[in-house]
DNA sequence: AATCTATTGTGAAGAATTTAACAAAATGCT
DNA sequence: AGCATTTTGTTAAATTCTTCACAATAGATT
């Protein structure tokens, strides 16, 4: 366990850290200050010293944040130095498109299997993995360390495959079903939820247009 | 604009009440109270009372909340009752995913175009809709009335299309591309940053995991 | 080497969000 | 019809999150 719990709130805020600093790296710039990468970035500089003070100051008074430094450092909070075995369940476009998605390798996540129930599909491939019938995923976790399992399924599918998942070892859930999994203490889940965030989009909209058309 | 500014973190949780509310309403549910709800969705029942009461208050005291109305409600604030039409921008498996999602159309969201610059997919057809070349967005955008753009195209290209977007009077940006776009005032931007998601999964992960391995 | 400057780390203030508590109001039972 | 029960709307308290402010410290300059 961690030695003082850190908020999730500043979790969400490291991916986009890692991302100005990779940017940064990059463009071979060695050091920054809080102030500099806030106004980069449009956050204060005093949330990015408290975000990154939460884990014990990387920074150096009077010289900033080294930009190697802080970067690896984020990376392995974030635990990207460890690599993670994944599967797809659901091989329609979205699941394809993230089977193809080549980034997820860079960042140590590694494409290992792809599952569907239509029969049509059983045989393509996506990349080098080829797409497998259902009843072949529970002796696939058993015989492979899967840590993630995606979920790009329907959400009537979704909820009664949670438990063939857990029992067979996975440890997270990155869940595009649009519904709520239930699963058991230790099991993670981070769900994607687009049309809520296509909702949030049409109210921001709507907000913004009030008065005019009202 | 808004009566009284409503925060963020209220507008994040409106969808999932409303998919909680339609669930109900399947289920022929007439009323619920802020108990029921509260348990059904693992939140506080003050947490419930007081964001409905952002908008002032839809419930009976005595009697709990009619379902049918909470939900058109907020379907209301949410902007749902107008319909917007959309254009997606790159035509690779995510965007072709995004098109075939027949849920966002029953919400209002009308797929109206598709552009790519790769000549390989012009011509090709997402439902109805034709992949057409990236030229032509422009004069598309001027001849349609487009709400919103999806973009799913790499950073690179994201950046460089805003203004024309902008120029031709989308009004918001659903961003896939993982880059963070500089709009003008009134311009809204809901971002999807999937690598950021899977980041923050991985972190759970290691956490949870930590003094066992480490 | 001494001084000046930049910039962090951090305690405290301020703001926002969430939860608790309860009076007011409507329902439904007898 | 009256009373007990339910449950909201709402005020207040507690908690969490963000920003401010500055002393402490390291680097840069002369």
């Amino acid at each position: 366990m961690q030695e003082k719990e850190i908020s999730q709130a500043v979790i969400g805020r490291l991916p986009r850290y890692l991302r100005y600093l990779g940017d940064l790296k990059e463009r071979n710039i060695e050091r920054i200050s809080s102030q500099e990468l806030s106004s980069l970035m449009n956050v204060t500089a005093s949330q990015i010293r408290q975000d990154f003070n939460n884990f014990g100051g990387f920074g150096q008074q009077g010289y900033g944040y080294n930009v190697e430094y802080l970067y690896d450092e984020i990376s392995k909070i974030l635990g990207l130095n460890h690599s993670h075995n994944f599967v797809i369940i659901g091989a329609g476009n979205l699941g394809k498109a993230l089977g193809n998605y080549l980034n997820f390798e860079r960042r140590g996540f590694i494409f290992k299997g792809m599952f569907d129930k239509n029969p049509e599909l059983i045989g393509q491939k996506v990349r080098d993995v080829e797409i497998k019938p259902m009843e072949d995923l529970e002796v696939f976790l058993r015989e492979n360390t899967i840590d993630i399992a995606v979920l790009t399924i329907p959400k009537t599918g979704a909820v009664g495959l949670v438990d063939t998942l857990v029992d067979n070892g996975i440890k997270a859930i990155w869940n595009f079903a649009h519904v709520d999994l239930d699963v058991p203490e230790g099991v993670q889940v981070e769900n994607v939820h687009l049309s809520d965030s296509l909702m949030k989009l049409s109210y921001n909209i709507s907000r913004y247009n009030d008065g005019k058309e009202n």
